[in-house]
DNA sequence: GATTTATATCTCATTATATGAGATTTTAAC
DNA sequence: GTTAAAATCTCATATAATGAGATATAAATC
């Protein structure tokens, strides 16, 4: 059993997560109901995320994010070289690609999306930072199912429930250890319509000189682009800005 | 009385604000003795942070400033017109006079480092983002004293200790209040060597539009260089900066 | 390579902080 | 101007956080 996490800063940066392009300021009352808390428990959270400076009122009641967490995202920027090339190196697939990137780590919660890249199309799909994957039903998801240890990963298939989002969806327990399988020996994992009928998806691992995996990295769009010929190419495209990642983890 | 804050999360960003340019990572150690914590303790809330992605370890108990960090930063940027309007507006201000620039905010614990823009010198001073500057012995900290109620700066200069920095510095009760009426007929305030010996500065304020202190500006650097005509200029061009600002922060 | 030292990680009894009901204040809606 | 909603404040109670000590791992030294 590892360290129990502490649970009023686990809520402060649930409380910052509320915050995206389309909702740049939040009030007690959304925290409240986006997160079922107590007005008053709510009000102390968002009085000390802007003693600290990360978020700003500039009405009673109107919060907004701050000076402070624009320093600290620069700050990471400037003084970790795998942030400031992990944004570009998507950047750029998603370009050439024509089709969005997405890059995930394990968190305690689950699979959790940390960077995305957008397709430059007019109708896209995305997938919002923060969000977590299913393992079962997303190619990510199986990439992190398909390097645990075989202990560790049929617990955690025990602990997820199987849902069958719909008829591509593996929900039987042999089935996807079946996948899993195959998923290590190809070394990436395929998405066609597991998680959203219409949506493919390619993944590949960043892995660490001890085997383990840092992060993973997927490209992802409509289903009817990923014939096979397309997702050979992804596929090795992702495994080119894999090894940029990786290479930026040691610098 | 207000609202007492989360202690937890305040320790949370306090750890957080150990990353700096000159230092990429931290470890359990670090934080242990930059913050007098408990070693447990201290691994407890790295793990919290990592947990949420803001850092992430890339060695045993090494961590730097991670993806999900960045991408608060861009978001504070995307979605607060105020967070992207004072960056460029204080850099200009600072390649314009060719001296550092600083804004600050009032926190409980004093009055804040909150935006910095250095002058393109090779020899330059500058403030870390998150110092707490003097109330009684910088220009901005005047500036927070003078637009106080009575009652309220009279409370906060009984509170402060009236630290003898040099022969420059204002330690007296009476001669500060005289010192802070001047600062509001005026409209600004300067520090010549209050601080620091050598160095000077200028200060104004970016007010609501009710009145209120949003956040102060200041322009600072080597005494020699903040004769009267410069300190006129200064307070002109700091006056310019503080009406963007301030039409920013209605946007 | 072995040993020692330092650092990181984990556990759980104890301690300290966080919570939220209710009251009050302020703002928005009508 | 009145009412309703939202925000803010207080403090008794509940819950989570802490840190000593143990264990594990890595670094330093020989």
């Amino acid at each position: 059993m590892s360290t129990p996490l502490n649970a009023s800063l686990l809520r402060g940066f649930s409380i910052l997560s509320l915050f995206s392009d389309q909702r740049n300021e939040i009030s007690v009352a959304v925290v409240c109901s986006e997160l079922n808390l107590n007005a008053a428990t709510a009000h102390r959270f968002l009085t000390t995320l802007e003693e600290v400076g990360v978020i700003f009122s500039h009405a009673r009641g109107k919060y907004s994010l701050g000076l402070r967490m624009s320093e600290y995202g620069a700050l990471a920027q400037r003084t970790s070289p795998l942030v400031s090339t992990v944004q570009p190196v998507i950047d750029r697939l998603a370009m050439e690609l024509d089709e969005a990137v997405m890059v995930a780590r394990a968190a305690s919660s689950g699979v959790m999306c940390v960077a995305t890249a957008q397709a430059n199309r007019a109708i896209a799909v995305n997938v919002k930072i923060g969000t977590i994957l299913d393992y079962h039903a997303t190619a990510q998801g199986k990439l992190w199912l398909a390097h645990m240890h075989a202990e560790q990963r049929d617990r955690k298939i025990k602990q997820i429930s199987l849902k069958p989002f719909n008829p591509d969806t593996i929900i039987d327990t042999n089935n996807l250890l079946a996948e899993l399988e195959r998923v290590k020996q190809q070394g990436y994992a395929t998405n066609l319509g597991e998680r959203e009928p219409d949506i493919a998806a390619v993944a590949v691992p960043v892995v660490s000189k001890k085997g383990e995996l840092i992060l993973t990295l997927s490209v992802f769009g409509m289903r009817h682009r990923f014939a096979p010929d397309f997702i050979d190419h992804v596929r090795k495209k992702l495994e080119q800005a894999a090894r940029i990642i990786r290479a930026s983890y040691y610098t």
